[in-house]
DNA sequence: CCGGTTTAGGAACGATCGTTCTTGACTGAT
DNA sequence: ATCAGTCAAGAACGATCGTTCCTAAACCGG
């Protein structure tokens, strides 16, 4: 009983997602939100609590929805260079890796919440390229290395504007460490 | 003639650029400012005109006498571990990388005179490891995919908080871009 | 058709934001 | 001693922030 709905709640955390993922955190209002996401305050405290609510929410989707497939396509690369492609390049513009890389700077050290998250993703990233593309990327620290730079690329990219983009960069990069696996491909 | 003043403008500006790597921009108040720095509001928009002249002060100061000698000392580094370690280590607990990370993050975006600032950085961090350490890294991809490893490196080290921290990793990726050059210090 | 329930619409709240203003304290030169 | 000029101290401004409240509209089972 009661009024329907005139929003789907996936669909504002989906929007949610994408609108923290472009601005930062404090560069959208509930307004801007409540503007975009066709959804009214009202409801918006109802479902979600608070603007950290959901951002949260919005945090743990993209996460499970957006992330994870990604890890498991970038798990099942043929080699390496084809992996870190899939890493940068998401549907649109931007990557999958963009909310966590604003979460890992912004909220990270100050949340623990979003820490854990955060670190979540980045221990999956690890292991994906652990036993992925190549058979093995001999040392942990030589992963956490390989996860990190794929954040820093895709970072670089933000600012950088231009297409000239880092798939190219990450190409090299995967060459560099694999020269042995000829890749014709980029 | 006129009162003098009590604080010191570079203090002030050291201050204020430590306090913008460590927090956001918008985490940052001008309650935060002028509570922290020991200058007055007044003064701070007599000198600096606004918040966000004050941060271009900060982070410009900052490229110029944080992130220039760190880059020079890149370039002597013996060899690429050394240049990633230096890279990855500043005074204190953190890099000078951390203003950089968060400009490019945050404002380069959105704000042309920002991204110019930190394009400029980063080109020079790419040239720094192209004539640098191991005399030299082939390609220009290459060098840029290096560069986004270290701030991707410094980003993760931000989150993970515990001291296990990104100079296993990065030594780790310096050892296997360069396996010829043996490097028995870490 | 009616009471109960949930949403939409939008005004309104206190708090905080960046910024400006007012007043008085201190200084060097006349 | 006086005046002009700079800074300190802090109140105050309008705007915007996140959040709450109130009322009307839309649906449900009786």
């Amino acid at each position: 009983m009661g009024r329907p709905r005139g929003f789907d709640e996936t669909e504002v955390v989906r929007a949610a997602a994408a609108l923290f993922a472009h601005r930062a955190y404090d560069g959208v209002s509930i307004d801007d939100l409540v503007a975009h996401l066709g959804i009214h305050r009202n409801s918006l405290y109802k479902i979600f609590g608070s603007k950290r609510g959901l951002y949260m929410a919005a945090l743990r989707w993209h996460v499970e929805n957006q992330v994870r497939p990604l890890i498991l396509a970038i798990g099942e690369a043929n080699d390496l260079a084809e992996a870190v492609r899939r890493a940068l390049t998401g549907q649109g513009d931007s990557s999958a890796l963009d909310l966590v890389l604003m979460a890992a700077l912004e909220h990270a050290p100050a949340d623990p919440e979003v820490a854990a998250e955060v670190t979540a993703v980045l221990d999956a990233l690890d292991e994906a390229l652990a036993i992925g593309p190549t058979g093995a990327i001999p040392t942990p620290a030589l992963r956490g290395a390989l996860t990190s730079s794929l954040l820093g690329l895709r970072l670089r990219a933000r600012t950088a504007s231009s297409g000239a983009g880092p798939e190219q960069a990450g190409a090299a990069l995967a060459r560099h460490l694999f020269p042995h696996n000829p890749d014709p491909s980029l």
